[in-house]
DNA sequence: TCTAATCCTTCCAATCTGGACTAATTCCAG
DNA sequence: CTGGAATTAGTCCAGATTGGAAGGATTAGA
């Protein structure tokens, strides 16, 4: 008995086949989306599987519960805006600390359009206390503020950016680019700002600039 | 029968009963909390009735179905909001054009602040396309949109605000104070900022003031 | 005080919820 | 090309959800 189980333990575990990846993809696509539109609570498992083309039961089989999909779902597409802000980052890391955080925020806008679902995802979980919140601050949004307000300090420090908690210009600098293209629907309702015009976004996003670094650089000693 | 019916039809209505008014504001005072939380889908009429302490089926007999609680509830938070602006624009309505957006300012900061289920509904309902939010825009955010953005234009031509689309810089300048209240949770985990403190709400109005009005009057003429 | 309008409580039917379970199918390694 | 694991399909369930019906309790006003 035991030789054999020493023998089999080690068996190479089959791997994942090739149609259960696009039924996790799917599934993990729909539940972005219907988690941004509906938050946690609001949105079931079966509208998931319906906008996803399967059977409910495959959330259960493929992540568990509805908690470990949101997770997962949550995970893949703060992960990748992350990198891409630290690509973008990483390609500009030889000039100038003004024109490193015109391109922070050039790049950031242009992000929080192409995936609106991340925001949406924020401001849906900071409605209420709860552990995907808690998660996600830790995870996914705390890294990012950590890498950004030492560079905003500076800014500061160099007469760019206006002066004060540089916490409190980070957030504000965040909702004025992330929160209002989640909240796009509503803007162009109410004041006709239509954010699906390229033209409009970098409108934002130079506004930004103009908003939050209005100074210039000194000059090199 | 015919003379009776004549008799009787313009019977004076009986009041609405103490009871009933108290009843209706539980409901509304609890509506108002649990859609701000979990959005219209994600609140059930019986969390509504929990913690309005009633037993459910009174919101058939008081408010006849979910979408119009939602309606009666937002109806009289936003109405309160903008009361409150127009109050306090009022009371100031002979100074400067800067002290009074600076005024209009930390009014809505203090007002975010104390209702921070307004911006909430707002963040909730903005998140996919809905009646509700058509309703919303037209009744509440469009006409207070329209109130502002006339006085923002006068303080771009005084050279007070920074230049560009005044729609843009209405709704910078409205999600960096509601937005980032209704983000309370998110923002304290993620940057420390305690929004309960009154000196940093206090902080966060002075460094919108500092930002988005950063210049002078001109002298008069 | 009386009584009818108003308000509240108890119940019900239809549907939706997350998740468990088994049988059928598809795919891969040997 | 086949045995068996990975994946999917199909059912089922216990509990929650919604709107609403029916009758009892309360209260305003004559």
């Amino acid at each position: 008995m035991n030789s054999e189980r020493a023998i089999v333990e080690p068996k190479a575990a089959r791997k994942q086949q090739q149609r259960s990846i696009v039924t996790q993809q799917k599934l993990l696509d729909a539940a972005t989306q219907a988690f941004s539109e509906n938050g946690f609570k609001g949105t079931s498992t079966r509208d998931i599987a319906d906008r996803a083309g399967v059977h409910h039961p495959l959330i259960t089989y493929h992540f568990k519960n509805k908690s470990q999909l949101w997770r997962a779902a949550a995970d893949r597409i703060f992960r990748e805006f992350n990198a891409s802000l630290l690509k973008a980052m990483d390609e500009v890391s030889k000039m100038d600390p003004k024109a490193r955080a015109e391109t922070f925020i050039r790049t950031y806008v242009r992000y929080a359009f192409s995936q609106p679902a991340l925001h949406k995802i924020i401001l849906q979980e900071s409605s209420h206390p709860s552990d995907r919140l808690d998660w996600l601050v830790e995870t996914h949004l705390k890294p990012l503020y950590e890498m950004v307000v030492g560079q905003l300090t500076k800014l500061q420090a160099l007469g760019v950016s206006p002066p004060g908690d540089p916490a409190l210009l980070y957030n504000m600098i965040r909702v004025s680019a992330g929160g209002l293209l989640a909240l796009g629907l509503e803007v162009k309702g109410t004041s006709g700002i239509n954010f699906e015009e390229e033209a409009k976004r970098d409108e934002l996003a130079e506004m930004i600039i103009r908003t939050f670094l209005p100074g210039d650089l000194p000059p090199r000693p």
